[in-house]
DNA sequence: ATAGAACACTTAAACGTTTAGATAAACGAG
DNA sequence: CTCGTTTATCTAAACGTTTAAGTGTTCTAT
C-alpha cells in the first residue's frame, strides 16, 4: 500500500487533514499560499491518495466491470477498446474478467446451465468487487433475457441480445441490404448468399437485410441462391461449390462473414474461377485477413469501437440514475477493395 | 454500494461482527452451531463484504493491472488471456489499462517522451488504485529499459524487452533456426529471408537464429538472399519481387512475419510463380489469416498464452516478495499448413 | 468603529471491515 | 472441586479518507 497518508502530508504541510482533501479535490476555496504549500508537499512526497479508503468514504469506485466472453475473440478487443476510450473521458477503470467461454464450452449455444454458472460467479466477483455497473460483452450473438442476475446493478450488453436490458448492437440489417444493394449497382441480378446459422439472431438479420434487397431492387428470387452456412470457411467452400455448379451461376457471392468467403474462395481457385473477373465475392466483419487475401475482399466493417463506447455510455447514465434514450444504431460501412467487380 | 453490511448481519445473528468475520474468513473457530447461523443469515441477505473496507485494512487489494499498449494489436488478447488464467487461479482480478498507443503514436519509436508520458500516467492511476503488481505488454517490442517508473511497486513485463525488471518473451532464436531447420530438411539450400526492421530486438533476434542455421547447416552463404524489411505487406511483396528477380532465384523464402508473407504471396502470384511448386513460403506469428490464405502458409505460432501465464505467475512471486527464479523461455511452435514443399 | 457576512481552516465522526486483546465459558487433570 | 488451559465469543481500535459542523479570522458596508 502506499506508505504515506493523508495525515503525514497534513502534518508536514501544517495543515489539517480536511484541508489537504480540500486542495486535493478542490471541494472548498483554500488560500492559494496555503494551497501551493501543500501541493510541494503532496509533490516531494509523491502521495498518492489511498483508493480503498476513497471508495469506502466516498461510496464510489470509479469502477465499472467488464465481462467478456472471450477476449481472443476477433471483436472483443476493439469492443473493448471503445468500451476503455469512453471510460477515460468518464474517469472509470475497468475491472476485466474473461470468461473463456470459447474454450471452456465452445460454441453449443446450448450449455445454459454451465453458461449461467459461469457468467453469475464472474458478476458475482465483481460485485463484490464494489463495480457500479457491468458491460458484459457477449461474442456469440445468443438471447441472454433472464440468464444474468446482477441483484439491481446496473449492467448493459455489447454485441448481444437481451431483451430485459440494455443491449447495444449494430445494425445487422441494413449492412446485409446495402452489402446488396452495392453488388446490385455493380450490374449483378443473380447473386448467390452463404448464410450463418439460423439460430443466430444477426444471422436472420442478415437475411432479412437480403431480402429486402431481392425485393426492393426486383432481383428474380431462386431459392437455389440461398445457402445455409455455418460461419466456418469450411461451409463456404461447400456452399460455394453448390453455387458454382448450379446450371445458371450467380455471378456474385455474398458470404456472411469473412471466414465463409475465405471458404468461397478456395472453392473458386479449384474450380478455376477468376475472382472478380468471372465471379465477385464479397465477404462481412472486415476481418483483418480480408485485406490480406488475394484479391483483397470487399467486406463490411463492423463498428465495433462505437458499440463499446456507447456501450460504456449508457452504462455511465444508468449508473448516475439517469434515463438513457435511444440512440441511433450504430452502422456498418462498406469496405470497397478488389474481390467485386461488374459481371462479365 | 452493497446496501447490507457486517453489522446487520452480526445483530441478526446474534452476535458480534468479529464473529461474523471469523466465519467469513475462517481466520478463527467458530462453534458449528453458530456458524451455521451465520451462514444462514449471509445467505438470506446476500450479503457480500465490502472490498474497499476489506482492502483498507487487510492492505492488500487482491488486484494487479494490465497495462495494454494497445488491445487491438494482434498477440495482446491471447497474452491477456493467459494472465487472466493465472490470476484466475490465485485469485487476483485485473485492472486493465489500454493505452491506444497504436491510435495514438503510431509505431515510431521514437516519441519516446509522448510515450513515457502515456506509460507513467497510466502506472500512476493504477498505484492509486492500489494495485499489487502491473503487467506491462508491449507490442512493440522496444526495449523499455528505465522508461517506467512503479515507485517500487512489482511490475513484469510481457513481450516488451527491458534490462532492469523483469521480462518474459518467447525464444525468438530458436524459434528462425527451427524454421530454417525445417526448410533444410524439406531440401532448400537458397533460401531467401525477409526480416523486419533491425531496430527491432526480436528481428535481431530471429536474424541471429537465421544466421546460426546457415552456419549449422553449412548452407552456402549469399547477402543477396538477405533482405531488410519493415514488417508490412507491401515490403514483402516488393522485396520478394527483388529475390525473384534474382539471376539464381531462392527455392524458398521465409518471411520473418505472416503480413510480409502475404506481400511474398502477391508477389509470386503477380510474377506467376507458384507456391509451393515453384517457391516455398514461410511465415512467423501464426496470425489467425495464414490459415485462411491460399496456400495455407506454414508459420511459427508464438506462445503467447504462456507468455502471459508466465509474467503473472512472476508477479505473484514479486507481490510475496518471493524470488523469482528463471523460468525455461517459452518457446515458438511449427505449423506446418501448405505453402512449403521440397524444391523441384 | 462595528455588525454581519464571507472566507479559511480545524475538529471529529463516519465509511465497513479486520484483528489484537479481553472476557467468559467449557474442559481436563489432579 | 479447584486451578489452569483451551475454546468461543466480544470489545474496540484501526485502516486512510471525506465532510458536516464548528471556530476563528478577515473583509464589507454602514
Amino acid at each position: 500500500m502506499s506508505e504515506v497518508g493523508i495525515k503525514e502530508i497534513a502534518a508536514r504541510a501544517n495543515v489539517s487533514t480536511a484541508t489537504v482533501s480540500y486542495v486535493l479535490n478542490g471541494t472548498r476555496n483554500v488560500k492559494l499560499n496555503t494551497r501551493e504549500r501543500v501541493m510541494r508537499v503532496i509533490e516531494e512526497m509523491n502521495y498518492k491518495p489511498n483508493n480503498a479508503a476513497q471508495s469506502l468514504k466516498r461510496k464510489r469506485t470509479n469502477t465499472i466491470g467488464v465481462i467478456a466472453e472471450d477476449v481472443t475473440v476477433f471483436n472483443v478487443p476493439e469492443i473493448i477498446d471503445g468500451i476503455n476510450d469512453c471510460a477515460d473521458k468518464m474517469d472509470m477503470h475497468i475491472l476485466l474478467t474473461n470468461l473463456r467461454l470459447d474454450k471452456r464450452i465452445g460454441r453449443n449455444f446450448d450449455q445454459t446451465d454451465s453458461y449461467r454458472h459461469y457468467a453469475n460467479n464472474a458478476v458475482s466477483e465483481l460485485l463484490s468487487k464494489q463495480v457500479e455497473g457491468i458491460v458484459y460483452i457477449g461474442v456469440h450473438p445468443r438471447d441472454l433475457t433472464g440468464l444474468i442476475d446482477t441483484s439491481g446493478k446496473p449492467i448493459v450488453y455489447a454485441y448481444c441480445y437481451t431483451q430485459s436490458d440494455i443491449s447495444i448492437q449494430y445494425h445487422d440489417e441494413q449492412a446485409s441490404y446495402e452489402a446488396m444493394t452495392y453488388l446490385v449497382k455493380k450490374g449483378h441480378t443473380r447473386i448467390g448468399i452463404i448464410s450463418g446459422t439460423m439460430d443466430s439472431i444477426p444471422s436472420r438479420l442478415r437475411f432479412n437485410g437480403y431480402y429486402k434487397a431481392v425485393t426492393e431492387h426486383e432481383l428474380p428470387f431462386d431459392p437455389q441462391l440461398i445457402k445455409m452456412g455455418n460461419w466456418e470457411a469450411e461451409s463456404g467452400y461447400r456452399l460455394a461449390k453448390e453455387l458454382l455448379e448450379l446450371e445458371q451461376r450467380p455471378t456474385a457471392i455474398l458470404a456472411m462473414n469473412d471466414v465463409m468467403a475465405v471458404g468461397v474462395m478456395r472453392a473458386a481457385d479449384e474450380m478455376n474461377v477468376q475472382i472478380p473477373r468471372d465471379l465477385s465475392v464479397m465477404g462481412f466483419d472486415n476481418r483483418e485477413f480480408s485485406d490480406y487475401l488475394i484479391p483483397r475482399v470487399t467486406t463490411m466493417d463492423l463498428p465495433l469501437h462505437e458499440i463499446g463506447f456507447q456501450a460504456m455510455e449508457s452504462l455511465a447514465l444508468l449508473i448516475k440514475g439517469e434515463q438513457v434514450e435511444r440512440k441511433p444504431m450504430p452502422v456498418c460501412k462498406l469496405i470497397e477493395r478488389e474481390s467485386v467487380d461488374a459481371p462479365r
